[in-house]
DNA sequence: CGGGTTTGACCAGCGC
DNA sequence: GCGCTGGTCAAACCCG
């Protein structure tokens, strides 16, 4: 079994497939998803299509959780913390991904941030423990592809695994390779759909990415897409830029207020290493769409109604807790 | 040989 | 005070 995994993982030849645009497909089990990732499917290295941006979660293990239930439900959903159903999960293609940032702006998360933080930190430089690192922003990204080997263009060193308590699937632990780069990602699995794979990256890159996208492994069609933005380097348009304006924006109180759940429409997407100039480029246009604000609940667009439904659903819920 | 992964152990906060 | 859990380190191991 664990081979198995290794297997899966460490290639990143499979990825998810290009299916119609179901406008609901919110079963995961459906056989649909499964039949995406059939085999001729993996040798699609595709990596992130469409992203839905969410909030943050507050516990670790509920990501999921609290990422589908938001996005799931139109309205604030019961708190009971079980995983009520998956509902419309990304309805795309190969790999849909959500996005949720949770820059300091989580009041809820704030805490826990700081204790993790604090001990990491304490682990590292037992000397200082007063002091208060910064806590960068956290973005997760909720992947379709069943393998947790997303190429993001970065170059990451795994340092650890833990198994997660809701979840029969571990989390693995990774770290940015590059020198001073103290990025940090977190990949773990969805209980419920082994399909999803959640992934949370702590910080911003501050150098390029080892792995053109260009040039890279194979070619990936670059960001035809992207041009709308998010041109620069190629995987995370919007960690380049929203990451930044997170940041910046971030108030120096961790207190409630995260405004910033619009900016994270945006989609990450970018590339595919698919030889191909473009396998299938319409599916996600509006995906690529970068929209640094999004009314709340403005349908801008139909286009991506599925996460724009949900992401509004989940800003209101957030924003009527904060408020509380 | 270098780089990366694996795996167990350790630590620190939190809840009870 | 104890136990739990998440997060990290670090040695061992693996692979190109
Ligand atoms: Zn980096």
């Amino acid at each position: 079994m664990e081979e198995k995994q290794k297997e899966s993982t460490q290639e990143r030849d499979n990825s998810a497939e290009k299916i119609a645009f179901s406008d609901q497909m919110m079963i995961p089990e459906s056989s649909s998803l499964l039949d995406l990732s059939t085999d001729h499917h993996r040798k699609n290295p595709f990596r992130f299509i469409d992203m839905l941006s969410v909030q943050d979660f507050a516990n670790p293990s509920s990501i999921f959780d609290d990422l589908l239930h938001n996005v799931a439900a139109p309205f604030p959903p019961p708190p009971p913390p079980e995983y009520s159903e998956v509902v419309n999960t990304p309805a795309t293609p190969n790999s849909s991904s959500v996005s949720s940032s949770s820059a300091e702006a989580a009041a809820n998360d704030d805490q826990k941030e700081e204790q993790d933080q604090e001990k990491a930190r304490k682990q590292l430089k037992p000397k200082k423990k007063n002091q208060k690192r910064p806590r960068e922003p956290r973005f997760a990204f909720m992947t379709k592809s069943e393998i947790d080997n997303l190429d993001d263009g970065y170059r990451w060193r795994k340092y650890g695994q833990k198994a997660v308590k809701n979840s029969p699937f571990p989390r693995s632990y990774y770290r940015c390779t590059s020198t001073a780069c103290g990025v940090k990602k977190r990949v773990e699995r969805s209980c419920e759909d082994p399909t999803i794979v959640v992934t949370t990256y702590e910080g911003t890159h501050l150098h390029p990415c080892p792995l053109t996208p260009r040039g890279s492994f194979g070619g990936m069609p670059e960001r035809l897409m992207l041009e709308g933005g998010g041109g620069s380097s190629s995987f995370p348009p919007m960690f380049h830029h929203h990451h930044h304006l997170y940041q910046q924006q971030l108030p120096p109180q961790p207190m409630q207020h995260q405004p910033y759940f619009h900016n994270l429409l945006t989609s990450p997407l970018s590339f595919n290493p698919n030889p191909n100039p473009n396998p299938n480029p319409t599916l996600y246009p509006n995906l690529f769409q970068e929209r640094p604000f999004c009314p709340p609940v403005s349908a801008s667009a139909r286009d991506d109604g599925l996460l724009q439904d949900m992401l509004p659903s989940q800003m209101f819920k957030q924003q009527k807790e904060e408020e509380d």
